[in-house]
DNA sequence: GATGAATGAGGATTCATTCAT
DNA sequence: GATGAATGAATCCTCATTCAT
């Protein structure tokens, strides 16, 4: 950000401009994004836009850390220490689902439209990105069998990579409030976690 | 398309630009698709791509069916009737790990960032879903189990989401020939397929 | 140069836009110099400039050079072989008054006001200015007497400075056809180069 | 100006506000100063500034003004009352180099850069010119030599130039200080002034 | 049919200036 | 008096599209 905001007024103008750049990434895009778009909706003048943000990719910079955080205090907000495994994996379906369902058209946009995020966006990037990983890390080791740890990282990924795929197209269908589709996530997941070779 | 090639030389002209356009798509994404961009590379004159392709959305429609045409081509390739669970299962994966591999910056560019296909290109793109959908329900149903057949859909949904997830982020990380990725999508695949309360 | 013009066609527009351009950088100097003025002027549209300047500074860059190349065709255009000194230094003068009233106006702005010439363009200045010192230098050396010959370049550096600045004040005064400044000018050369010490 | 400062505090804003603008004038040249950059330098709010320069130009007025009157005081401040010619030349000259080195990157900029003066900044920059060229013209009155005094006008017109333009391409290359340009400037015109004819 | 010159609406960004607090 | 948030006209530049040759 080209200048910290110290008046109550210029914080509200800051916020609004998020919001804005947020709605209008999640509704149109990456390449419906548009600086004056952002301060039109936002009902700002272009040159307060610039005020704050010194160009376009430092304010979807700015977008993303806020989303970013959301979603991770959501996932962080999951219900912990369950007995069962399949209430564990209950616990770990439902707090994905409601991540993705934190704005999920802006969540797709950023990940999967907005360019090159090089330098420090790149770490603010690969941080949610670790969180996100560790998230599944963390509960592929909780639910601690004996075997060689070395496979975590390859559950873990397989997990996220399932996981994420099939909230991915059940929103995309409009389908990701189904209790059908999450029980048989939970089931696919309990089953391949006991499986005998394990 | 705004006229059919009829002689020899249009046609090469024609597929001159789709190669070109889907090179172009590949490597510089779907903000770096210009359509000068793309009649430079194709190595024909603007006029020329503008009077076989009324606009810039029926090009890329254009390169859309021609790539999702390969991609089915190489999922109706997959060899069936397998014995086992566990070899269909693995001939499923495989299948669709191929399918990738097919061009796979294109396909995501396609998927990902190529906005709002509306009108006739819906149809086209949907129409590729649906055979991409049917090719699930079929494997779910050929593995023909006989309790509600109404779980066949949800099953179908979860798989393809799952299998597509998890490729696609394994693609990303660029570890999609990983044998042990592989090894346990399919182990998962296999575990909820067998699961005792299916 | 972002292409080469090959139809007449777009060789007359290229042609309009440096004319136009020297034109505005004459008149409004560097400061109103804008793109679209150009094009205005010029009447052609914005797009058909930076089809063939691809940024506002190549563009300044053609007007350099094509202005440069007036000046040094005039100056290179003055007789030489003359007889006695003061037939010589006459000659020089005149050939800088003349290289001088060649857009005078845009000269000073070109070399005054024009920022940063970097890479390439710096060479065609560079190349400039030293033809332009080259003059004098060889007209110090014609002089040909038999003194340390290294102060042939720091007379060179002094006549080159005087001269300049006499032409330049005198045109900024609208008196450069002043046959009486003119005349002085010449005597204070042949009395400076014909001092009994030299 | 549109106030006039009256209390100490508001001086010392008026005072900072113009170094500033030397200062950014100087180093970043014309296109580099803007309202907001001076501001910022100077340590004050861009309202302030506006309070006392109701806009830009004004303030670039304030600045010439401010150096003007440097230069001035520098060139007055050479020693007068030389007995020999070469003695008087000496002088004039080390003046104008002395007074060339106060901030000459900032006079440059002033008088090569800085657009059009309008109006009452015209006056200013005429008065300074007008005594810069009495300072040449009192010279040659000085040297009084009985010749047609109608010449004296041309003489102060030919010196000025020439020296100022010997200085200024020095200036340029960085050889200001060279004591073989200075001597042989000054030898220049010692020839000159001493010609036979004169 | 093919060419490529020309077009101009649209989008990012700057900066002089105003005005509420 | 001072502050700095807000404004928006102006500028550079891109790219989809048209049309004369």
């Amino acid at each position: 950000m080209r200048k910290q905001p110290s008046q109550a007024r210029s914080r509200a103008t800051v916020d609004a401009i998020i919001q804005a750049g947020a709605r209008i990434l999640a509704d149109r895009g990456w390449a419906g994004f548009t600086t004056n778009g952002v301060a039109d909706v936002a009902g700002v003048s272009i040159g307060s836009l610039y005020q704050y943000f010194p160009d376009k990719l430092s304010l979807v910079e700015a977008i993303r850390r806020h989303h970013f955080d959301e979603v991770l205090a959501v996932m962080r907000g999951t219900r912990k220490g369950e007995r069962s495994l399949s209430q564990q994996v209950e616990a770990l379906v439902q707090g994905m689902i409601e991540a993705h369902s934190v704005n999920a058209d802006l969540h797709r946009v950023l990940l999967d439209e907005v360019p090159g995020h090089d330098g420090s966006s790149r770490r603010a990037h690969d941080a949610f990105l670790a969180e996100y990983q560790d998230h599944y890390k963390a509960f592929v080791a909780s639910y601690g069998n004996s075997d060689g740890s070395s496979n975590a990282e390859i559950v873990a990924q397989l997990l996220s990579g399932a996981v994420e795929g099939v909230i991915h197209s059940a929103a995309r269908k409009g389908i990701l409030s189904s209790p059908e589709l999450k029980q048989e996530l939970i089931l696919m997941i309990c089953a391949y976690l006991r499986r005998p070779d394990f």
